[in-house]
DNA sequence: CCGCATCCGAATAGATACTG
DNA sequence: CAGTATCTATTCGGATGCGG
């Protein structure tokens, strides 16, 4: 576990000390809708082998970024600490955004709602306050706009403006992804702006 | 290298596939203030190894975030997508920032200066005007603070309105450094608080 | 020297099997 | 289900070598 760190006194090496090493920001990205237990972080990171996920969680724990829910239904969770990166990981998700290839990738439902929470725009927002479903085929989510914040949570909304339907398990799937938009369309005429998608 | 892709459709996976590995956004932060040749990235990096970071700087301008200068003088400098990531780099630093250890690390002039400028807070500056040189043992850079940013760059300042002076190679190095303020120091008084530090 | 390629021991990651 | 143990493949770090 970082063992080898950079020692060198800079907040961007000590950051990397903590969570610089593979697989550290997609496990905080993972767990920033919510906790989840063990099985539930790995089914969202194809490739982590369990004694890796195991040590980083610990070494996450360790710096105060994760606690343990102890007793029945324990999971993980991200501390304040922990959730402070959330505006981090918007940004860098902006940032490579370009990057990601268009073929040859994998695609979960999570993932494409944490990219839409990052392409939110704060400033277009203006005091908009609204309600966003989305339905998959496997999963639902909603999106929540007030005060030009825009925060995703998992489940249906108890109620939503807007109902964004697809028939694929995720969103931006390409090809077959065809979305259903019902509901309060002038509504969603002015949230859409909101997001740089 | 990065054979090993997280292959994720989501931007913050391409980000980490692009500037995740070890050493590259230590990289990238060196070349922030300017292009700097191979020894010089170097020496601003303890620990890595020649090859790595021909590797990465390789890997790097594939992806467009460094370009080779040419000719004479033949130095690597970042391309307009690297500097794009100074804001995040600066996020990350004021994050990392509680996690930097009191002893047995490294200083040096730049890393400092970096982190100053990470620290600075563009909704206090309220239109400021100002340039602050520091003088170090063996270097010297100035800050120019103007319309609400903040700037460091190498050398010293045409003219400055406040000199902030060390005895030590680097600031922020506990115990000896001792600085010395010199010049308008009301205007010192008013640069401060425009500062997380 | 400077920029890099090569080689090698050590550390990390990935895959799978196994245990409470 | 939640990990640990083990083994193999890859990557890293440091030293060395070599052409410009």
């Amino acid at each position: 576990m970082t063992l080898k760190t950079y020692s060198q006194n800079c907040g961007l090496a000590s950051a990397l000390d903590v969570v610089g090493e593979r697989w550290s920001l997609l496990i905080v990205r993972t767990l920033l809708v919510g906790p989840a237990r063990f099985n539930e972080i790995q089914a969202q990171l194809p490739g982590i082998g369990t004694n890796l996920l195991a040590a980083r969680l610990k070494y996450l724990a360790r710096w105060g970024l994760v606690e343990k829910q102890t007793g029945r239904q324990g999971s993980y969770r991200l501390t304040e600490k922990g959730y402070s990166l959330r505006p981090i990981l918007h940004q860098l998700a902006r940032w490579g955004r370009e990057f990601v290839p268009a073929t040859g990738i994998e695609n979960h439902p999570w993932w494409s709602m944490f990219n839409i929470e990052s392409a939110f725009r704060p400033e277009r927002a203006d005091g908009l306050d609204a309600v966003i479903e989305f339905e998959m085929a496997e999963s639902e989510f909603h999106l929540v706009i007030r005060k030009n914040t825009c925060r995703v949570a998992a489940g249906p909304a108890l109620s939503a403006d807007v109902i964004v339907k697809s028939d694929s398990p995720s969103i931006f799937v390409g090809g077959g992804s065809r979305l259903q938009i019902t509901g309060d369309s002038a509504m969603f005429d002015r949230v859409r702006p909101c997001f740089d998608l």
